[in-house]
DNA sequence: TAGTACCTGTACCTTTTGTTACAAGTAGTA
DNA sequence: TACTACTTGTAACAAAAGGTACAGGTACTA
């Protein structure tokens, strides 16, 4: 037996910023939230939902290494923890673990790059008008139900920037504010 | 025969962005220059030196995709064009392949981690401060010879904010500037 | 030498983003 | 109800970054 099915509560650190990475972890249910932060700002790498992988817990796999990341549930959540000892041979035994690997490589590291791209480019205005968007489309509902410090944490600014942007969005016709939802138009 | 070793000239291009990858290049000397671009500004990605691949290019072997970086060579450059459905091949017959091919996408996605986490929390003078140690480390030599402009593209802001920056480190005895070149002190 | 292309410095201004500070609203609960 | 914790709005200000414009320097080469 080498994985350990767990249930892990809402608000569980999965994995912590300079901590080592021990084992590797399969979301089965549930959501997993994945950022970096500095002092008191924060920006969102990924969600890692079911049936996923944190690309980073795979990177462990490979060479032993601090996380330079920080994962949290945001919801009651189950989990497969696999030794990373373990999950590195698997690599070399199971093609299609091994193709599972290198798309979940693939996949994240274009993601990345495409956010790379967007931070480096793009004023804060059109990311957050590009996040809600992308939120509503995920959630297939026009209402967002997200306080605008949490926005705010999820692009990597502060909240009153998030509130001030908003609200021009609702002058122009883009959104209609309500506590704690905006609704996108 | 899979392979085909080919000269490639200074300032050729070996990716476009938005055209497709056929074939993944192996650079066997010289070096190619990765970055992103929106109109006139650029950014960084990496440079690809001997013995390595772009990542990017790699996970093109994996599905059909257009690129969304552009690579150049910066001197003269040989490199090993494979076929990418060869490569694809390779990773299920060869272990030590299917070894590399990882080990290309951990390094990279760690490397895209540490500078997007850069981007998003460091300002400018920080990140240009950084930058010219890293390279004059790397070079291991004091003295860079790079204009203010191609500084500028390296990390994604404009000429004049590096030129001014660059000033403001001389005055705080940070650097010596002359024509073409910094001294790191 | 003149011409060209590129490099550097800098003053001035604008836009963008962040900070401080405060007022007021919402929701839950003891 | 009173208390608490959190949310939202916003004015005024400060700092960071970008844009315009121009002067002058350097290097190469025709």
């Amino acid at each position: 037996m080498f994985g350990v099915l767990q249930n892990v509560s809402k608000n569980s650190y999965i994995i912590e910023q300079d901590k080592y990475i021990k084992w590797l972890a399969l979301v089965i249910s549930g959501k997993v939230r994945v950022w970096q932060e500095k002092e008191d700002r924060q920006i969102l790498l990924y969600y890692v939902c079911p049936v996923q992988t944190c690309v980073l817990s795979l990177s462990a796999i490979f060479r032993d290494c601090k996380s330079i990341v920080n994962a949290k549930t945001e919801e009651e959540t189950t989990i497969i923890k696999i030794p990373v000892r373990h999950a590195a041979e698997w690599s070399f035994k199971y093609n299609s673990w091994n193709k599972f690997t290198l798309n979940s490589f693939i996949f994240s590291y274009e993601d990345l790059l495409h956010s790379y791209k967007n931070l480096a480019f793009n004023k804060i205005d059109k990311r957050l008008l590009e996040y809600i968007r992308s939120i509503s489309k995920k959630n297939n509902s026009r209402y967002i139900k997200l306080s605008h410090s949490q926005l705010a944490k999820e692009i990597g600014t502060t909240r009153e920037v998030v509130s001030k942007i908003l609200k021009q969005f609702e002058l122009i016709g883009l959104v209609n504010l309500r506590f704690m939802q905006i609704e996108v138009l």
